[in-house]
DNA sequence: CTACAGTCTGTAGCAACTACAGATGCAAGG
DNA sequence: CCTTGCATCTGTAGTTGCTACAGACTGTAG
């Protein structure tokens, strides 16, 4: 007898844990780290007890790897998501947590571009001379 | 009778955890971790077991934590000290590791900057409207 | 029937710290 | 001499955001 995956039959149709994976790019393991750490919400399980992933998953996955390339922490996403306690009640408080994590990104590029300047001044001074005449030691040993 | 620490009247007066601790701005906690990492040497100890460090440990520690500054990762920081097998050779070693960490400055730099246009692209799109309309969440709704 | 791919749970590892618990030590003031 | 108040010691656990096993099980194709 050919049974057919009774969830492909669905219109929705199922995903397993490793199809969720590839419709995302997200490794394998991280869903389920997702999960634990509550910004994947548990989803529904197959007699055998795995997991049973629908197209709304798919979204709010990407929504999420979005938002990590874009730097926002799993805090931050759980915030945008509307999670925890008190739902997302209206666009400003996104606004605010956006212009936030913008105000910490430009810092970090500041930084990055001030030791940018340290090291390539640095590296530019080095000779390939000898140890005790080395640019970048020296300039490390302050 | 004010008694000084009787350390503090050798030349090369010895200093307590807390004191480098000070010197250096580390934290204190850092600088045990630092020695199980096998960044900084184990120190002498007094009769108690007390660690008791001297001048070049505050010169070493310093160096370390501007090149932690720097980006620099705890074992690109080994190899700048010479520490582990190979002991450091030629200053020809410490430039390729430099010019390797300021390529992946730069590389950040540009991701960052990445995002940083994308970031306030769609905050100055966000009118604070109600969630449906949200510019922050349909852009990482892509 | 047998492979092979996939799943499950729990746990450990990574970097680079930070912080606590519980037991001593040590110098100064009274 | 005793107390007070730091400081120290060790070991271990927590942090963030994953990633990767181990060992047992399931589901499907040939």
């Amino acid at each position: 007898m050919v049974v057919i995956h009774e969830a492909a039959i669905r219109a929705d149709k199922a995903l397993r844990r490793v199809d969720l994976a590839r419709a995302t790019g997200c490794n394998l393991e991280t869903i389920r780290y997702y999960e634990t750490a509550g910004i994947l919400p548990p989803p529904a399980r197959t007699d055998a007890g795995h997991r049973s992933y629908g197209a709304a998953d798919v979204q709010r996955l990407r929504f999420i790897l979005r938002a990590r390339e874009l730097g926002f922490s799993l805090s931050d996403i759980r915030g945008l998501l509307g999670l925890g306690d008190g739902a997302l009640r209206n666009c400003a408080e996104v606004k605010e947590k956006t212009e936030a994590h913008l105000a910490e990104v430009r810092a970090k590029i500041a930084d990055l571009q001030r030791i940018e300047a340290v090291l390539s001044e640095t590296a530019s001074r080095c000779t390939g001379a000898s140890v005790p005449d080395c640019a970048v030691l020296s300039s490390l040993r302050t």
